[in-house]
DNA sequence: TTTGATACAGAACAACCTGTTCAATAGCAG
DNA sequence: CTGCTATTGAACAGGTTGTTCTGTATCAAA
């Protein structure tokens, strides 16, 4: 039961070869179906089939459906984010990697490129999961470089950050419904003066 | 299956008393159910049990548990916002019930009330479906008197409105997580000003 | 009150999904 | 090569779903 996952979760990239590729089948079968439907409506066995995995390995890697979900959730988001941190932890400002763009536009363009479908799976999210991560690691974004942002008008300060964090996953959410036609700059203006 | 939709919804007051009843069982045991744990972990055969109704009879008033869900939405927000619609449809301006209190405060502080636990399953909303027909009907709202609501900023107009309506919703959202400790009139300032 | 229609209860049913177990097989690291 | 570990594939019990059926209770109208 679930007999990998001090392995998985400590030291990732020492894990066996034979773990880590069906890791990745079934989290590449997940996500394919994800973007097809609604979380509740997609079974195991369908998973493990288009993964092509016994179902036994499908159990000894995530306990349930609900903890694949999450897992799915924490890799990508961290993906999404580390550029960010990681830039920052280096130079102390975000601004370094390039001059003219701020965060805000950075981590848009980072999501631009729409890897591993993660827009899709934020516009179309069933379970709010993706949602709740996406936000989570915003406000921690937010709260980090904090002199970035506009004043808080005097608002409470914990509604001010779930606000601005709900704005951005709003827009590039609408962002996403409209087409991704307009560029990421002009998005970056748009959840600022919306914000402001 | 399913046989009794069509007066359901088109006729529902002249509705068979026993039609009426295990409707209302039924809706009453599901949101029971709802501020206890998550949608997808509810079984038809728990709201059956609560609500003392035969098993072909559920399914005889809702093709699937997703349906149920869909129904207890309409009826819910229907309810919510009949009143701020009636008003208006009576007097022309939505002021006219009193003359101190905005549309905003109005529906916050019906919310307040928490009829059927409307906010307790709008704040564990794991499927967002309450989420969404609450947006849904703000966008109306808002459409419907635009004049009241601060500049759009020049930003586009759909962009705006949902800006708008998701701010309303994330507001709610914070205060019930926050204990509903705040008065309607503030939560309804930290709205205005979190959008202005 | 009687009558015909309709909703209900309760059980039974097949089909499906879940999570577990086990023996046999295959791949890994030292 | 050898011991260890992951995977397979099948089988399994337990639970859920949505349907079907028969008999009963309730309704609305004559």
């Amino acid at each position: 039961m679930y007999i990998a996952e001090q392995k998985l979760k400590i030291v990732w990239c020492y894990m066996d070869r034979r773990q880590r590729k069906t890791r990745e089948a079934i989290f590449g079968a997940f996500i394919k179906l994800l973007s097809k439907k609604d979380f509740n409506q997609i079974t195991v066995g369908e998973i493990i089939d288009l993964a092509d995995v016994g179902r036994a390995t499908f159990y000894s890697h995530f306990e349930t459906k609900d903890y694949l979900l999450k897992e799915l959730c924490k890799d990508l988001f961290d993906h999404v984010f580390e550029s960010c941190k990681g830039e920052r932890r280096d130079t102390k400002h975000i601004f370094d990697c390039d001059t003219t763009t701020s965060t805000v536009q950075h981590l848009l363009e980072h999501l631009q490129r729409n890897d591993n479908n993660v827009l899709e799976l934020l516009a179309k999210d069933s379970s709010g999961l993706f949602v709740g991560y996406f936000k989570d690691n915003l406000k921690v974004l937010a709260l980090e470089q904090e002199n970035e942002l506009p004043a808080n008008k005097g608002l409470p300060h914990d509604y001010w950050v779930n606000h601005v964090a709900s704005t951005f996953v709003e827009t590039v959410k609408w962002w996403f419904e409209n087409g991704m036609t307009r560029s990421a700059q002009e998005i970056s203006e748009f959840f600022l003066k919306a914000i402001k």
